[in-house]
DNA sequence: TCTCGACCTGAC
DNA sequence: TCAGGTCGAG
């Protein structure tokens, strides 16, 4: 958030607990936590891609699989090491080649979304979505296959440096019902709640949401742990 | 607008 | 059985 300026991460942290003192525990328990952004906006939707649905081992095997198809950086140990591949080398990809490296029914979406991105103008089209409203960025994202309104803001916050843009996952959803929506404990997320909990958590925490989002998503995984053990 | 179920795969 | 969702149908 600060990147340029780590110094000032006292004064974002001092803000963040003024804003949102339900959240000392773990704003104290995580001093080390940045948001980094911004992210490659290529490489991170296309990661995003293998998220939906799916554990974060398998996540992260999926994109090295992905990686496997950009050119060699270097090598290592004997070992090839791949820069992230760019739109147009996704898209020549097929499904039945990401079906056999595991990708599931994602297999199906991937190269069609890259095949779309190309078509749309690639990386420059990704790009120079920054300068727009927010949105239109949501909808541009959300017409791909396989994005929906949570990649979308993931995309949005992580790559096009969108900070008023907060993703409600499994995980900030439990978060925010628990502390800030408590009749809505236990229960589905739909879009309307999606949007009024985006709106909650930007309202009250400004430009400071995105990083308190992050905190949210500890703070479940902090409770998910509780609840396993008992 | 909301609720369901299906969807690949593999860790637990 | 379920995971840092999406999509189509009713």
């Amino acid at each position: 958030l600060f990147r340029h300026r780590e110094e000032s991460w006292g004064e974002a942290h001092a803000e963040l607990l003024k804003l949102g003192p339900e959240l000392e525990p773990y704003i104290e328990a995580l001093p080390g936590l940045r948001l980094t952004r911004p992210s490659d906006p290529v490489e991170t939707l296309f990661s995003f891609l293998c998220s939906s649905n799916n554990h974060v081992p398998r996540i992260k095997a999926m994109v090295e699989q992905l990686a496997s198809f950009g050119p060699v950086m270097t090598n290592e140990a004997g070992r090839n090491l791949h820069r992230f591949p760019e739109i147009e080398a996704i898209a020549q990809v097929s499904e039945s080649e990401l079906r056999g490296r595991g990708f599931g029914y994602r297999a199906a979406t991937i190269p069609v979304a890259a095949r779309e991105l190309a078509h749309r103008g690639g990386r420059e089209y990704l790009e120079q979505l920054r300068l727009r409203p927010l949105a239109d960025v949501r909808k541009e994202l959300i017409s791909l296959p396989g994005v929906g309104p949570k990649l979308a803001d993931c995309i949005a916050l992580f790559a096009l440096d969108r900070t008023e843009c907060v993703p409600i996952d499994t995980h900030i959803w439990q978060a925010a019902s628990r502390l800030y929506f408590p009749d809505w404990q236990g229960t589905q997320l739909t879009a309307k709640k999606y949007d009024a909990v985006t709106a909650f958590i930007v309202n009250r925490f400004g430009r400071l949401a995105g990083w308190a989002q992050q905190y949210l998503f500890y703070e479940n995984l902090l409770h998910w742990r509780e609840r396993r053990v008992s």
